[in-house]
Formats: structure tokens, sequence, C-alpha cells
DNA sequence: AACCTGACTTCGG
DNA sequence: TCCGAAGCCAGGT
């Protein structure tokens, strides 16, 4: 790991209780720097297996899955479907009931 | 150093 | 709501 921000969006992704999910600008915002959502991207890649992150739980701004086609975009939303998320036919989550609130 | 790339986001049309 | 363009940051060539 390097830097506080890396901690940060570790700790941010490890906190998103089962059952919610987050979008990688939320974690990025909650480990202080809203505009870095892609490197978020690389953080899960790196240590979502290492760190045993719930990587399935972060999802983009429009409330869909981005991994592409497969590479693990069924799993994902097989993944959700069990924590007992609705994931439309066509991987879509419905933000207003799912996006998790940090505090609130 | 320039250029490309990616599980992104926001803004206009 | 759905694109396309532009902005964004870091790592790899």
């Amino acid at each position: 790991m390097q830097g506080e921000f890396a901690e940060n969006v570790i700790s941010a992704i490890k906190s998103i209780p089962r059952g919610k999910v987050a979008t990688y600008g939320q974690i990025a915002a909650l480990a202080g720097n809203p505009r870095a959502a892609r490197q978020v991207v690389r953080f899960l890649k790196t240590y979502s297996q290492k760190e045993k992150l719930p990587w399935h739980r972060v999802i983009n701004a429009r409330g869909q899955i981005s991994l592409p086609a497969g590479a693990g975009r069924e799993l994902q939303a097989a993944l959700l479907r069990k924590e007992g998320v609705a994931v439309s036919d066509d991987e879509r989550v419905d933000l207003n009931i799912y996006l998790w609130k940090p505090g609130g």
C-alpha cells in the first residue's frame, strides 16, 4: 500500500455494508479525492483479492455494473443478488434504494 | 517527456 | 434517458 489516499480507499470499500452499493466516485470522495474515481478502479483490481474487498459492491454513477461482459459482469450481478440487491437484466441497480449513505 | 489506456464523471444536446 | 465530448489521475510504453 502507499499513501493515505490508498488506505482510505481500501477502508472505505471495506465499510460498504452488505446489501448496499457505492459508486467509484463516492469511494474516491470518501478517501479525500473526488476526482480520483479512476484510481479507485486501479486499487480494486490490485487489492480486491489480496485484501478480500467487497469489490462487487462498487458500481458506476449511473447505477450500472461497469465490468465488461465476460470479465466478471455476470459474477458481480450474481454476488449482489445473493446479498438481496435487485439487479435488472441489463445489470442496473436502483441507486435511490441501494446506494450506501455513510453515517446516514 | 509524449502518448495511450482504463471496472469513471459531468455536461450538453 | 441515451450518446459524445471533455475532464480527470496514475501507470505503462
